[in-house]
DNA sequence: CCCCATTGCCTTACCGTGTAAGGCTGCCGT
DNA sequence: ACGGCAGCCTTACACGGTAAGGCAATGGGG
């Protein structure tokens, strides 16, 4: 009988056992009880360390984003090692023949940088977004965050007008993703074998210009992350076309 | 005593009186029983047309979106009277002096106004961008719309490669909003009066980029649908930026 | 050294959710 | 007339969050 001396709860043990939770079975599997059982404890028990569900999802959300993006320094993160940089659709990605640059250097490269980074931890961890978006309260971290994106702007140039629409337009790339409204079936391939061929010839009428357009594309199956888009690419595509946007109405007009 | 006779149920009423609570009171209120009580029912009745809470929100998703943005035509809606258009950050907006189109003529200015169509119903339900994102499967409504995007586009000389990528850069600018991080407190104003002094000069200190932005911007108050940004000015600039990236790209090197 | 307050975890209980199983009643066609 | 079925109902269950309070050990003050 000896008494496993379980190490006592502490904020910061729930928080990371919440997290664990998730990323094993889904934030919807993330209860005060299943929680309470992972952490060989009693529901009520957990309540001595966060108030109520609210504070712990906003705890795992600050949990998860300190873990990566937003660490301190201008993130050397070891994960980003393989710059998947290279072809785009003619985005200038290294610090290669700036414009008319007044700021300081190369502020795409930099943003460029923080959003794939930021894109790692969301791949991690992939109901970060939904979470996000459902709570109310921005959690502390990000107004670091976002302090830093603004600095990064108007270093280069931006005007706090431009830097605010700026914010505005990225949306959500600055936490690594976008708002997917074609998310395809994370399980259970949505290939072509499982739609019934009359089905299939039924929707290529009806929806002429999509299917045409899956057909001529067809990834080449180097797509791990996801069903069939929405891959690394995808997403540097779009990061790219706001950014060069944004140093065309920099140097532009000065607003 | 008069039997009332009320007329009997049927999913379109169901759906009817789904959307009305949920712009009522929202749609953490829109529960089975709560919805049955709207309908004079009790909750189980309404098991006899939906089969289940996730066919609900299903109805409801796609209920709102026929209601106005995939009407049939090209979207002559009544909402959109005045184009607030005007003066964006140096957007052409209307079929100005267009490139070296290949295509058909404006295409930026046909899908600026489905967008921005589509943001009026947004603004009206603002609960369906996050039942929308929470949902798994793509309300059918929305293939046809997308269709049509993508239609559009090819019609204006894209690529089906460029098209494809178009489309996920929009994310769901096309559905009438942005993935919104600062969403500010839609009731009791975040105005600065209820922050304490002290608190404000700890975060002038902790975020010197925000603050000065936020300063530098303090809207004109003249800013009716969100607390102190995202106005119409916002969403509209996030747009044109897009639009106008991607009609370079298509213009610039073909692929 | 003893006492007692505090800390840490627990039990019990309540209400609100979605929904499975099945009962009653009137209208319908045969 | 009658059987079936459409429409609505009651009951009950397994969850979810959490309010109220209990019991044990621990540690500091008298």
């Amino acid at each position: 009988m000896t008494r496993t001396i379980r190490e006592p709860l502490s904020r910061s043990r729930v928080l990371a056992a919440a997290v664990a939770l998730a990323d094993a079975e889904g934030v919807e599997a993330l209860t005060m009880r299943r929680l309470a059982v992972a952490l060989d404890v009693r529901a009520m028990s957990l309540y001595h360390y966060l108030p109520a569900k609210q504070a712990l999802l906003d705890g795992v959300v600050e949990t998860v984003l300190a873990e990566t993006v937003l660490g301190d320094p201008v993130l050397g993160d070891p994960i980003l090692g393989d710059p998947v940089l290279a072809e785009n659709d003619g985005a200038p990605t290294g610090p290669g023949p700036e414009g008319t640059g007044t700021g300081s250097g190369d502020w795409r490269g930099v943003l460029r940088q923080r959003f794939l980074a930021a894109r790692q931890v969301t791949l991690r961890h992939p109901w970060l977004p939904g979470l996000l978006s459902s709570r109310s309260n921005v959690p502390p971290v990000l107004f670091a965050y976002y302090d830093r994106i603004v600095g990064t702007l108007v270093d280069a140039g931006f005007s706090y007008h431009l830097a605010h629409r700026a914010l505005h337009a990225f949306g959500s790339l600055p936490l690594g993703f976008v708002q997917e409204i074609f998310r395809p079936d994370p399980v259970g391939g949505t290939g072509p074998e499982d739609t019934a061929e009359a089905d299939l010839a039924a929707m290529a009428s009806a929806l002429p210009h999509l299917t045409a357009m899956v057909a001529a594309e067809v990834h080449d199956a180097t797509d791990p992350t996801l069903g069939w888009c929405d891959s690394q690419t995808e997403f540097e595509f779009t990061v790219d076309l706001l950014l060069n946007g944004l140093e065309r109405l920099r140097t532009g007009s000065g607003e």
